[in-house]
DNA sequence: CTGAAAGCGCTAACAG
DNA sequence: CTGTTAGCGCTTTCAG
């Protein structure tokens, strides 16, 4: 049985410390630290002792203490734009309990793209151990700043070239080429695209993929198929797609940059009547939840996100860990699922 | 022009101090202190000096110092969970602003239900200076722990009855009140509801609302109408209102507590062939960007968030510098937000 | 294996 | 207004 919570008695301010313990343990507190740092030389049987007094004493270690003394904090920052996009909430959640795994705290900075400056703080004034990005682009004042400090950081999902930094993305240029791919073999004519702004590694390498095995196949895109938006948004992607539809001779597969995009466009399809897999094909990008759902049933690419997130953790932390390995790019697969915005289409086989 | 990343030099480790600023600019180092913790105190001339050194030194307080002497962290805790709700990405993203502007930094923890170590370990060890709470509910052992240790706490979209704590909510009961005032006046017949478990305040109050209002209209919610979900997410929301649809009288109309159970309703309609609204009426709470889309067009009621954050902020700002107000609940009012999914039926007048 | 002692960088009296 | 001084609670040599 619990206490209510309304009887609790208010501990405030109390705050024990090494000292006390030390003192009705009847040792130095030299060798209460000792016994919580996990720094072996104390005996068992000391370490027991000390470890039930402080248990008694309701004893924690003042974390803040000790990272002054060891300008290490434990706590690793996350930095991440548009929580919008179900897709970061998701990797937030699975990046969690890794983090917790590895021993690290985890502070999350949503930073809109414009207004960084809460997380370069943080970094300026070292009050993480590292830093990982999840949504870093060329031109990001954060990733500059991080590169400058020299603080561990790793980029997840979007990735920057040419920066000695640890990178973890999946293989959005290979996604894209499965799409075209995809949508020639089955006998799609009018092929058409919506994209967006190049700056995300993510979005530039799904478009390449996508325009340069539509090229290799003999069908390269059509100035008149490609609509780009400025932003990643349901509205856009629905703006985006009645504009594409509106044209006289209205394109018969669309292959959307990311989820939400499409969802916006499955929904200009609905609005114009134009049926889904009938007379339009749709495919989006992440398999974020929605698009499982039975208003959507969307066919798009799956980054195996848990994946990526436990390869970014485990480098973070071999990284503050002091490795000097050189850093690198980790890039790894992804698979097309197949729903009925496609007819559920089997993918052909290649060649 | 920015020098490309590549080409930046690492500082790492460098870490100037209050010391280092005083010997360059011949002062002492407490008067370095005094100018960056904005005591006043100090010659404009002088300060204005030590600012100039500072900045050519590119020196920033450290923060574990300043926390460790002051005990005051500078930073919030946030405990949500379920990040899965979009509502709760919403309320993140609207916080944030909001302390930054209040001269906070923000941790967010998304805890699983069952594990809230990570945020009870931060609050034990005192490392925010206070925790806002999304998700709590009396069972909430982060919520034990954070009265336990007596830190400044508010409460907000669910709160707890009988504690003495800040606690911010929307009027939930109205809300159901006003649903169920809005189907019983527009002729509903057969009206059902999706409920879910009633440790979440927001879910208890609208469902009492809800069918305390029914009552009083003399046509009581009818069990055979009542579906309870164990958790709420779509999948959940479909399978409940597939049951609902099947019976031999379905209803003509469901309330859901939240929306993401009414978008899963509305897909199991869509997949049942019943036609929203000229068969069925749907009616969510929250308001999240999905209900306004074309595929679901879901009347909702939408909560107040932009001015729950502010309040929140505001009466968490306001413990932290050490108010002893009595602590209250704030209630604000929520607007029902008309759709497609109650064939934008204009609201009756009351009585 | 354990205790004593020296700070980490900063703030906050207390004198001057 | 400014310098001096004494720690915040912890980790880490250095002796014993």
């Amino acid at each position: 049985m619990q206490a209510p919570l309304e009887a609790m008695v208010f501990d405030r301010l109390k705050s024990v410390t090494s000292q006390d313990v030390a003192h009705a343990a009847g040792v130095s507190q030299a060798t209460v630290s000792r016994v919580f740092a996990k720094r072996g030389n104390v005996q068992p049987i000391t370490a027991e002792q000390v470890r039930r007094v402080a248990g008694e004493l309701g004893y924690r270690p003042n974390v803040m203490a000790r990272a002054m003394r060891t300008s290490r904090t434990g706590t690793v920052g996350i930095v991440v734009s548009r929580l919008g996009n179900p897709l970061y909430p998701l990797m937030l959640q699975t990046l969690g309990p890794k983090m917790v795994d590895a021993g690290l705290r985890m502070v999350v900075w949503s930073v809109d793209e414009s207004d960084e400056t809460c997380a370069i703080d943080a970094i300026k004034e070292r009050s993480v151990d590292g830093v990982l990005m999840m949504t870093a682009t060329a031109e990001s004042s954060a990733l500059r700043e991080v590169v400058k400090s020299g603080l561990p950081v790793v980029l997840i999902n979007r990735v920057v070239d040419g920066l000695p930094l640890d990178q973890v993305e999946s293989d959005n240029r290979a996604g894209g080429t499965c799409v075209a791919h995809y949508f020639a073999a089955t006998g799609r004519r009018r092929i058409a695209l919506i994209g967006g702004p190049q700056a995300p590694s993510t979005i530039r390498n799904r478009d390449l993929g996508f325009r340069d095995q539509l090229a290799a196949l003999g069908a390269p895109l059509k100035k008149q198929l490609t609509a780009y938006v400025e932003n990643f948004s349901y509205a856009a992607g629905f703006a985006a797609a009645m504009r594409l539809l509106e044209l006289a001779t209205p394109p018969d597969a669309i292959f959307c940059a990311n989820d939400v995009l499409a969802l916006g466009a499955r929904d200009a399809a609905r609005r114009r009547g134009v049926r889904v897999p009938e007379d339009l094909w749709l495919v989006g990008y992440d398999d974020i939840d929605m698009a499982a759902w039975d208003a959507f049933d969307l066919t798009t690419i799956r980054q195996p996100i848990n994946e990526m997130c436990q390869i970014a953790t485990d480098l973070l932390v071999a990284r503050i860990g002091g490795s000097t390995k050189t850093p690198g790019k980790t890039v790894v697969p992804n698979d097309l699922i197949i729903r009925g915005s496609t007819g559920r289409h089997p993918f052909p086989a290649l060649g």
